[in-house]
RNA sequence: GUCCCUAUAGCUCAGUGGAUAGAGCGUUGCCCUCCGGAGGCAGAGGCCCAGGUUCGAGUCCUGGUAGGGACGCCA
């Protein structure tokens, strides 16, 4: 399909150079040339204000150069007419005829409706999701899950082959307090008066393990010590995870263990790499620290620590890359781990994190900068808060405090369309306020069944048009009409949608998109009926035709978004 | 204190430097025998404040104000 922005672009440009060959305009070098649909129906399809900005350049009036623009403009199939108006827009209107027989164009692409070759045989990795093995997945990484997994669709759709990647650490401190809570937790179930370590894990889920381990192997382990237990427990919770990933429709192709950096010993090659350049320094404070803070260090008995000189590249002050006991903090695996990324050569990366993330990743590209990577080829995107809401009320909860709901739970009660559309129909930088009762509400307030209704709805006359024996195919797409077309000139629009979304990995246009092309339809459903008295047959079938694509635009949304596009309701 | 995000209709949110700023919910009035009423039509109603850049600013810049988040030798 043609994305008709960048069609129309096209000819305004070579119009303009044909005049400036002309001597109709002097010459200048042609600025990009922005073309966008217009907002007022009745001006047009499509509108540049591009004689405006030529207007300096040019030294004319925009009307003039307007004119000298469409004077000679090449003609092609997909325009109907060009006018230009007031302060100097160029107005194109959709030639009606070449805009009906775009539906047989819809119809031919099939599935791969809108697939585009922007990124052909260039590769796109996304990380996202990677949490630690620490507890059921929540409704926050849930939405870095819908985020990266429909930036991930939304990349292959314009042609990228996609790696899909999730980052994990099952070693550390936070894993060690695990598998002693889990421990402490086992004993208790045992009926022994076991305390649960100071800032354990209170989440209820490591009592249900414990039950579930004593059923298992009874009180053989006993005098086990955690690292028996932390294994444990890492394995039943990546279990979840990766199970509630997959209700969700997320699958990851690669689990990169952050451990394996420390069998490549890529961890001290980093560090290496630092201290060559400069970047690392042994110190028990901060070079720029105060007084007060080497006061406090003094007192606390500090030992040197190796520093990260990330002051240097614009941070407030350097950060610890080892600590005084030898072990790394998270910043140098994290910083060795994306230099990584960078050496297995992708054209594109982007990483999705929780705002909670937002000054850990800025460490990480000063450490990029620091290795002389570009930190600029990883995309960021931050996503917001999100906030669960039942009957009115808040739900607040930490993995650790354990009061959270888990994914399973959202689930279950409001399904998992609901649950990706929600958590996608909103840009990332904003909070998502999550209301379970509207998420599970079966009525028109809930624009996931306004928007599967469409497609339930096309599959519907299907079924009438089997019972009737009645073929689409060869229709005369001539007698389709104005509220058709109108349709029609929305889903063209999905070209520039989806190349925007892509350019500003943003896909939260997919789902406005969705929801206004189903506010489109439905009004037209009413009006433009195939089966019907008063409607000849020859009309009942190209609309018939018509509806076969429109189901197929609405299987294709639904698919970019990862729901699901049901026959019936 | 520093950094990040946000501020658009009564509410929840879109909005890519261009024309008369869009939708859903709510609200007011109305319509609909027929492909599933989980519907449709119409109306009222809005860019936080002050400067600046620009032919043109909801959009870009600076400074405020208000709300959310992050600032560990935790990950």
């Amino acid at each position: 399909m043609k994305i008709l922005p960048q069609e129309h672009a096209l000819l305004i440009e070579q119009a303009i150079r044909v005049a400036q060959a002309a001597g109709d305009l002097p010459p200048f070098d042609i600025p990009p040339v922005r073309v966008k649909p217009a907002d007022n129906a009745e001006l047009g399809d499509y509108a540049s204000p591009i004689a405006m900005q030529l207007a300096g350049l040019a030294r004319r009036s925009p009307l003039q150069v307007a004119e000298s623009i469409v004077q000679h403009m090449p003609a092609a199939p997909f325009v109907g007419s060009v006018e230009i108006a007031k302060p100097g827009f160029i107005n194109f209107r959709l030639n009606p005829d070449w805009l009906k027989h775009q539906t047989e164009a819809i119809l031919a692409e099939g599935d791969a409706l809108f697939t585009m070759d922007i990124g052909r045989g260039k590769r796109a990795q996304v990380e996202f999701v990677s949490a630690n093995p620490t507890g059921p997945l929540h409704i926050g990484r849930t939405r870095g899950a819908v985020l990266g997994d429909s930036i991930a669709r939304l990349l292959e759709a314009v042609g990228y082959e996609v790696e899909r990647e999730y980052y994990f650490n099952n070693a550390g401190r936070q894993m060690e307090m695990l598998g002693r809570t889990l421990r402490a937790r086992y004993l208790q179930a045992l009926g022994h008066s076991e305390p649960l370590p100071e800032e354990g894990y209170a989440g209820e889920y490591l009592k249900d393990i414990a039950e579930a381990l004593v059923a298992e192997v009874g009180d053989t382990w006993q005098h086990e010590d955690w690292p028996v237990f932390k294994e444990h427990a890492e394995q039943v919770i990546f279990g979840w995870i990766r199970n509630s990933l997959l209700r969700l429709g997320v699958r990851h192709d690669v689990f990169f263990n952050e451990n394996s950096l420390y069998e490549t010993g890529a961890v001290w090659k980093t560090l290496e790499a630092l201290r060559r350049s400069g970047y690392a320094y042994d110190a028990p404070v901060w070079e720029g620290a105060d007084e007060e803070e080497r006061r406090k260090a003094q007192a606390a008995g500090a030992g040197d620590a190796v520093w990260f000189r990330s002051s240097e590249l614009g941070d407030e002050k350097d950060r610890v890359m080892v600590k005084a006991s030898g072990e790394p903090t998270y910043t140098l695996p994290d910083i060795a781990y994306h230099a990584n990324k960078f050496d297995r050569g992708f054209d594109l990366m982007v990483n999705v994190l929780g705002a909670d993330h937002g000054t850990q990743y800025k460490t990480v590209q000063r450490g990029l900068q620091a290795l002389g990577y570009d930190p600029s080829r990883l995309h960021v995107i931050i996503h917001q808060m999100v906030r669960i809401y039942r009957g009115g009320e808040l739900i607040k909860g930490s993995t650790r405090a354990g009061d959270v709901i888990p994914l399973d739970d959202v689930m279950d009660e409001v399904g998992t369309d609901s649950v990706r559309y929600f958590l996608l129909a909103r840009s990332a930088n904003t909070d998502v306020d999550f209301d379970l009762d509207l998420a599970v509400a079966q009525n028109n307030e809930n624009p996931v069944y306004y928007i599967q209704n469409a497609h339930v709805r096309c599959a519907g006359i299907f079924r009438m048009a089997a019972q009737r024996d009645i073929d689409d195919a060869g229709a005369d797409l001539s007698l389709l009409g104005e509220p058709e077309m109108a349709f029609l000139r929305q889903v063209l629009r999905m070209g520039e949608v989806l190349t925007y979304a892509v350019e500003e990995l943003a896909p939260h246009q997919v789902a406005f998109f969705a929801g206004e092309t189903a506010r489109l339809f439905h009004p037209m459903y009413d009006s433009v009926r195939v089966f019907h008295s008063e409607v000849p047959e020859d009309v009942a079938r190209a609309r018939l035709r018509f509806y076969r694509a429109a189901r197929l635009v609405f299987r294709r949304l639904l698919a970019l978004m990862g729901m699901s596009a049901p026959e019936v309701m």
